[in-house]
DNA sequence: CGTATTTGGTTCGAAATCGCACAAATGGAG
DNA sequence: CTCCATTTGTGCGATTTCGAACCAAATACG
């Protein structure tokens, strides 16, 4: 196999679906009761980019259909930790604000996982990850790009 | 950010998420109609590992519950890719074994991704994946060695 | 304008995921 | 051997995922 093979996507693509699998387990393990992963993906993306999102445009950045995030946002909304608001600028859509409680279930979920990878740590050459780091944005980036 | 602060790790886990969805749409796209990612990863495990391996064997290599591995091995068995048989061994279990027809679906599969890899290969710098390519699996080892 | 097309979001139904409970088989401890 | 805890697989029901159909609002276009 050479060093250029373009399988070394299907490689690596093998690992990176059985890592998520196992980093979902670590996740979901510290999730306040009834909160799932998916949950928590949209309060971490709504502190990242800003709330106030529309939910098409975040069922476009997670690459899930528009009705799994009107599902997993409905969830959030009976928790508490989002709040829906009609668009100003457009009748159709909504906007999806954080609660003063959303924020916080984040920041104690990143709180509560933060000995289970400092435990990792200890194992686990860090280097490594920092290195590759770039690598998965860049390719994450790039797979987001080449979708048609 | 410290270099080498485990906070890393939740950012590495994040794009790896982001990706496992990217990458599984792409594999999807191209599986017969009606099978889905979790029977491909079936496949590709039993002909790894060599097939005759037990449900729950099965189960704890790919971090599902037992009765979600039911499930799929009972689609794959409807669609005639693979059989189960009595364990001589075990009264209590059975064994899964690939059909030709679940070894032509798999390599079929693969032959069929090869073009989109090949796309993807012309504008992302492989080099770096065959780079990365080794910290992934030393993750996904350590990871897998490291859940209780 | 007026109409057609596109877009955002929900409802509905089918399939997948998964926790709980259960039966059958195993494997020890006494 | 008998009893009993453990293990394997399945049935069932609740939740999640997601495609198809639909409505309302926005946009394109004559």
């Amino acid at each position: 196999m050479r060093d250029n093979d373009p399988s070394v996507f299907f490689e690596v693509f093998n690992e990176i679906g059985i890592i998520e699998q196992l980093s979902r387990a670590i996740l979901e393990a510290r999730l306040p009761h009834g909160l799932i992963a998916p949950h928590f993906s949209v309060l971490n993306h709504l502190t990242r980019v800003g709330d106030g999102r529309t939910p098409m445009e975040m069922a476009r950045a997670f690459q899930v259909p528009k009705t799994s995030m009107t599902h997993t946002l409905k969830g959030l909304e009976q928790h508490g930790l989002v709040e829906m608001r009609p668009n100003p600028d457009d009748g159709r859509s909504k906007r999806v604000w954080l609660t003063e409680r959303g924020r916080e279930v984040r920041a104690e979920t990143i709180a509560a996982l933060g000995p289970d990878f400092a435990k990792l740590a200890q194992g686990f050459d860090v280097a490594q990850l920092v290195e590759m780091r770039p690598v998965l944005t860049a390719l994450r980036e790039y797979l987001d790009a080449a979708r048609d």
